[in-house]
DNA sequence: CGAAGCATGTTATAATATAACAAAGTTACA
DNA sequence: TGTAACTTTGTTATATTATAACATGCTTCG
């Protein structure tokens, strides 16, 4: 099993993890031209915002801040349109449970993954296992169903959030 | 592995679906009176509308048919509050990827249930696998992370609709 | 009965998402 | 280079899903 956390406590941010964005960008970029796709400035702008995030955004969260810090018009079509974007080239993921958007771990496997959800801190956590992909993958054959896309989303409250008080 | 179908297929419905909504309806009214909960004629409205749909209602699919098939006002929050109490009981299910309802088809397990929902008739597959519970278990324990509630939905083509045409 | 708590009614509004069409930018190719 | 085709973004309007807040009515139980 893997897993990548997306949270919101402030330790972890600073020079590394700004860092990391910029390599993430960088990534972005080369997975967008090698597959002939166009990370545009707007674009390239709200998958910034995401990385950037504490913790999961809404998209108008991101509407607010992309009308706030860019002197950009927008709308909700601008930033719905870019998610799509994004979801599709497997940039971030959707959370459906609390309607919100993080970045992805792992942009190039095109892996089924799995999200722990605090609903204390509202820190993510993606997790990729293998047994839970085969069980998936099990359920489906056995009813002869094919799969588009499955959501695994699990909401409960994290270690440091039971543990801190 | 167990399974149940929530299903369009008008050949599925008739005199003994009826028969059966009726038993649902009484197995509801012990599982409430068992709890002390009351399942009371809004209530009952309400998880019949959705026992007797062909496929899985959304809130104001659900409003809509309050509205036509009885004289009892209706706003949103009159479905709402109904389907927070039915979804408490277990007697009903919350569909997070398509914002719809279906009766669960074991109230009294408390299961940890998956749905295969297919994009093309709609038909729902409420299953529950122990294999796919112990993985779930097993990614929440590797994290310490305490699961309050989980959400498996797998969208894609069931065998009928791939199959016919 | 009458108070307390639960359930429903009612109005208003919040939060999330899409439709439809216009304008601007980019690409490909004659 | 010019222009047609296509993609991206802008813009306005509206659809869809859900909740807040408070009023009224119903049930229970001492």
């Amino acid at each position: 099993m893997s897993s990548c956390s997306h949270e919101h406590h402030d330790s972890l941010h600073g020079v590394h993890d700004h860092h990391n964005v910029a390599n993430r960008l960088a990534e972005a970029e080369n997975l967008c031209s090698a597959t002939g796709a166009r990370l545009t400035p707007l674009r390239k702008e709200v998958l910034e915002l995401i990385l950037n995030a504490s913790g999961p955004m809404g998209a108008y969260d991101l509407l607010a801040r992309i009308k706030s810090q860019t002197d950009r018009p927008a709308a909700p079509p601008t930033v719905y349109r870019t998610l799509d974007f994004l979801l599709e080239k497997g940039l971030i993921h959707r959370l459906t449970s609390i309607n919100a958007y993080i970045p992805c771990c792992h942009p190039r496997e095109g892996h089924q993954a799995a999200f722990l959800i605090c609903t204390e801190c509202h820190m993510v956590k993606e997790a990729s296992s293998q047994g839970l992909t085969h069980q998936l993958d099990q359920l489906a054959a056995s009813d002869e169903f094919v799969a588009q896309h499955s959501i695994i989303e699990i909401s409960g409250k994290c270690q440091q959030c039971r543990t801190t008080r």
